[in-house]
DNA sequence: CATGAATGAGGTTTCATTCAT
DNA sequence: GATGAATGAAACCTCATTCAT
């Protein structure tokens, strides 16, 4: 209640990087039109970030943030570890579909190399979940033993980069969330310990 | 030898290309700075390309068909499907550990919409090429059949590029090509045929 | 006072104006060394201003107007014909004599044929202005009536253009503004009507 | 016949530059459409001449020249020298009138500066012709003895720049050279020696 | 803080002029 | 020399960012 005005502010703005990156690439993005289309002005959005790069970086971090929370809240009580990739497949592309501003932003628009070098990149909360469970699976067997566990990861995000990437190049026509379980079998070939294939089946 | 003035000032232009902006996200890449590392005159950039982008889109696109005629040559004289699957796969991480500065460009400067908007990119000859490849693999009931052939694609590719640009994040140290067989044995087993295992382990 | 900054800008870039296209040609003059001068940015011109002749249009205008005022001023309490036009031809030598490099400007820089072109140009008050008196003159009989009115003012304009570029010619030494009632007469006579000669010399 | 190649060029090069220069203000005249429309080379220009200041120069030093012929020619054989003054009046109006590219080039886009700090400015022979004329009119009392010579120079070339100038404005509809004799009686009054009306006027 | 003007940097364009062929 | 590309300078334009009010 006490930030309500500060929160509105932060909405509008939301609203309005999300329209305004999502459909240029950075360089072709205009704050001014950032500013007008979120009603706020340029003192407002450089009293709260650097620049135009610390605005969109810092609203991909919330945006990473709320995804994680998501993951984490989905992966509640889930035991099977096939079943818990499974959803960490499906959560991504499910949330990417819903906003898939978020997901051209992320994929598509983002200046990468300022973002690899952000400490957000590196503290990547989500990345060091999943490599928890992955790193687990190889425990106990189940994964692919020998692999660096990053492999695994880069299975998983690598695809689904590159199906969101083609599924917008394709016109978003297509349900994408509903291909998850397809992809999943296919990831799930690929990263699962060969030599308990008969377990993992059963 | 006609054209060698104006060849060496496109050899020098790509050089200065590579460099600038491999090194900077796209909107801090500097036309200035191009234009003197390739100690080119400015205008004859201009009077060659449109602007920074149609520069960086040229050079992409040259970069690409290289990559595919290298591409093509080594395809020669491969009968098995997964051998030429795996030479894909190794082709590309060869070519952007050797040139890590395209893959810099291609992977992670480049303005993607831009460039998926484009005609070099609806072009791509290479995707065409590949896509042929992976279409008989399923024909010949070698490669999943029931999956959309650009899904065996996007498995490919995005392992590709998320190798790529894991490899950079954590340093360009190890060796990228080396890793090709590794990951191509776990794409394999993504992609192949489950219901003829035994006679292609063979 | 309100506006302070502004008309602060506005003054310097006037002198910087002065100073650098009365000095050079209108094609050698230089936007930036003006922006220096003016210790303005380069922007803050091109936001004023369309381009380096629309900058240019607009001050002279502003110096055509201030002239006007001028004159409009010291004719103030005039009856004699004869006087008046003295004092127009006077108060034109004077004011380019005290601000050669308006003069210089008017006469020797200002591209003629977009000048020529423009609104300011046609709406000219101050031409407007004396075309006027010299109706009123030649309605008297005062002046050779038969002569279209703007011949009348052809001669006194032609020779104010042409006494003030010789004067600079020959170095601005001489009194320019001394000279004019020796001018004047000779102009008087040209343009007054002949056959009212005895009375006009009372 | 020897140079008849050179010839034709230069006639091709003074009709382009007419055209170019009397229908843009010097720096909107482009070098290149000069050369497309003599159907010359770039180097064939430069070769001969240094810059475009120096290409228009030399073509106005040129057209001056035949003036100035025209004039010496006109004036062979005249004895009075109100008549003398009348036909250089004339002359210049004609020929201007004929040839208005030229008058326009000269009174309206030839960057004033740089032509008056020419060599062909200053030893302009029209003018000292002219000026002869008119110390000795004032030798022999006819003109107005006590004025500078260079005013009653002034007189006429101010009023003959003033009113081509204004003709162009107008439309280039009347018929200028017509114009001359009236216009020249008021100068005759101006300029002649007001103590010997009664004699000249026989 | 909001607002909008000013700033500075750098992208783009247009030449005059020079240079390689 | 002729030709057309290359050069360099400077006009022009568009921002991200800062600053005066």
């Amino acid at each position: 209640m006490l930030h309500s005005y500060h929160q509105m502010i932060q909405k509008r703005l939301e609203n309005a990087v999300l329209e305004v990156f999502s459909s240029s690439d950075f360089h072709k993005a205009n704050m001014r039109t950032v500013a007008k289309k979120a009603e706020v002005s340029f003192s407002t959005i450089y009293g709260k970030y650097d620049s135009k790069e610390g605005l969109l970086l810092a609203f991909v971090d919330h945006w990473m943030g709320e995804l994680t929370e998501r993951m984490i809240d989905h992966l509640q009580g889930i035991e099977s570890l096939k079943e818990k990739i499974r959803k960490v497949f499906w959560i991504q592309l499910d949330y990417y579909e819903r906003n898939p501003e978020i997901g051209k932003i992320i994929f598509m628009t983002l200046p990468m190399k300022t973002w690899m070098d952000s400490d957000a990149f590196k503290q990547n909360r989500m990345f060091n979940l999943f490599l928890d469970v992955l790193r687990q699976g190889q425990k106990e067997g189940v994964l692919a033993p020998n692999a660096r566990t990053g492999v695994l990861l880069d299975f998983i995000f690598g695809l689904v980069q590159r199906s969101f990437i083609m599924w917008v190049f394709r016109g978003q026509k297509e349900n994408l969330s509903g291909q998850a379980n397809a992809l999943f079998e296919m990831v799930w070939r690929a990263i699962s310990n060969p030599d308990m294939k008969s377990e993992i089946s059963l």
